[in-house]
DNA sequence: GTCGCTATTGTTCAAGCGTATAATAATGCG
DNA sequence: CGCATTATTATACGCTTGAACAATAGCGAC
């Protein structure tokens, strides 16, 4: 009986690609279609080798769901610059991919779908929010006090609510039925709306 | 051996049961958590009895999803009134309870997770997303004509599209962090970003 | 009443699930 | 080079799943 021939992966690369795997079998065919020997498939070993790394499925199906917020959130949190160029980057990011695209929303559903179930996903999932709302709010204050308005923190908690609302709500359109927009449509309008919003000019037109 | 005592439900009414049960386990459990056996119990019959009414499990889902798209939007698309109620209504309505709530983005999510999936449940989406948006962009062009405002179409729908996002994004802030918010918070803000999108009084301080 | 129809039950089945475990191949170290 | 270590494979186990099916209880028609 010939076994398979195999490498040993180097440290810590085998516990990502599965983790990866994991992902790529979630936004394919949902998380009931993500089973342990599906991912094991995906990944290109065995279903036995998932236990070797994880506690169980659910332990790593809670790591992979830490991988989709840092990759929702972390180049939005990583912003460079002046005030207005940050809330501008903060914006097009966000609208436009990878953070943008079909296969992101259809993982952050499955996940939220799942928050209200298990606990661990719902503290991981409270984490990203709040840490990505108060980036926001942040980087508003700094620049409501750059166009000298008033940036006490009451009127920057509303501005940032109703601005993560608007960036997160143009985000799912676009991921949910993309082809009903024009090339850059969705962002120029969320550069137009959060100029209103704020009564004041980010230089959206600089791009 | 004794069979369970049971009465025949009126016409329709078992399977309006069903598809009620089929919900509230997703909800509670998720998808996958919503077996043929768990929805039967919530149903308060037996397993058996779902392939009486339903082809398959799938096409339960699928018709549960119906219905909940349904209960999302039925409500939003009759407000009556002059435009600028209607409009008023049209934020109140999605903001608050019973649309505004955590079983409602379960729900959602887990149906959303699967539109990339099943291309069933695509069509269904797909159909609900441009009905509800083209009642909104209806909605804004009576606003903006009652306003003596621009509101050929291209100007109305770039209105839509950032309205329906915003009322999106807060709906669902509002449902997976509710007690992050004052009660009337996120309608307040709203009714005030609408206003400073559109660059017109809604009346939102009649309320 | 009782008879026929069918909604409902209860049981069974094969497939697939997550997990456990033993055998083994790859690797690093002396 | 030979040996210990362990990452990986392969197989098995108990359980749950959606579905199929025969038996039967409720109910309307007559």
């Amino acid at each position: 009986m010939n076994r398979r021939t195999f490498h040993r992966a180097p440290e810590g690369e085998r516990r990502q690609e599965l983790i990866e795997a994991t992902l790529d079998c979630i936004a394919e065919f949902g998380l009931k279609g993500a089973t342990v020997r599906q991912i094991a498939i995906r990944a290109g070993v065995t279903a036995g080798l998932v236990r070797h790394y994880f506690e169980s499925k659910d332990q790593m199906v809670a790591e992979a769901y830490r991988a989709v917020i840092a990759s929702l959130t972390d180049k939005a949190a990583h912003v460079e610059g002046d005030p207005e160029t940050r809330l501008r980057d903060f914006i097009a990011i966000n609208l436009t991919e990878p953070v943008a695209d079909s296969r992101s929303i259809s993982l952050w559903a499955a996940f939220i779908s799942q928050v209200r179930v298990d606990p661990i996903l719902a503290e991981i999932h409270r984490d990203g929010y709040v840490t990505f709302r108060n980036t926001l709010q942040d980087l508003l204050a700094d620049f409501l006090t750059l166009k000298n308005k008033p940036a006490d923190a009451e009127t920057c908690r509303a501005y940032a609510i109703a601005i993560n609302g608007l960036v997160d709500g143009l985000w799912i359109e676009g991921c949910l039925a993309g082809d009903l927009f024009r090339e850059g449509e969705l962002v120029a309008i969320a550069m137009a709306s959060v100029e209103a919003l704020l009564g004041a000019s980010i230089g959206s037109d600089k791009q």
